[in-house]
DNA sequence: CCCTGATTCGC
DNA sequence: GCGAATCAGG
């Protein structure tokens, strides 16, 4: 039991109808679901003849002029997904500042985040800083939705928090950063 | 470049 | 039946 979630179980099947009737693109689909690509989202999505979603206008006339490869019909009309957008999540250069053995303060993290940017699961991409926000048992709960940098699931600024390297206590480092 | 869905085809 | 690769487009 317990599939790792690469099958197609009637939950599973049923979620997926479920939010893409409700305008859900494929990848957010996929990453809900989790283990499935958009790919795979979209062929089942096909093969449950569930595309077209809201409205299904294709012109069977014109079809024939089809080579072999895909030539998509007409144009589906954007599930208008808000897609939240990266302002200017502005740092400062590296605060390389040697703040002696004081324990690291990031009182200040959340002032660096737009309120306006943070996203819910629902709107988090692979592409997305995941840094949580809030308490994650409350509906208000967000994460951060900036950029992530490629390779890592946070933005520049959460990265630097996540991934301390060891916090130097030597007082003296000639600060050699390239 | 980011994303979207559509289709084909080997498995 | 499944979904990666590919295609076509925004």
């Amino acid at each position: 039991m317990m599939d790792a979630g690469g099958t197609w179980t009637d939950e599973r099947v049923e979620l997926l109808k479920k939010l893409w009737t409700d305008g859900l693109s494929a990848s957010q689909i996929a990453a809900e679901l989790g283990n499935v690509t958009r790919n795979a989202v979209i062929g089942k999505v096909h093969r449950l003849g569930l595309s077209g979603r809201a409205k299904d206008a294709k012109p069977a006339g014109s079809a024939a002029a089809r080579p072999r490869k895909a030539t998509r019909a007409p144009s589906a009309p954007a599930p208008i997904a808000p897609q939240p957008h990266n302002n200017n999540v502005v740092l400062a250069p590296i605060p390389t500042e040697p703040v002696a053995e004081e324990p690291v303060v990031f009182a200040d993290d959340d002032i660096a985040i737009p309120m306006s940017e943070r996203v819910t699961i629902m709107d988090l991409r692979e592409s997305m800083c995941r840094w949580p926000m809030g308490d994650p048992t409350k509906p208000e709960f967000r994460f951060c939705g900036a950029r992530s940098i490629t390779g890592l699931p946070y933005c520049n600024h959460h990265a630097r928090i996540a991934y301390q390297p060891v916090a130097d206590r030597k007082r003296e480092r000639k600060l050699v950063r390239a």
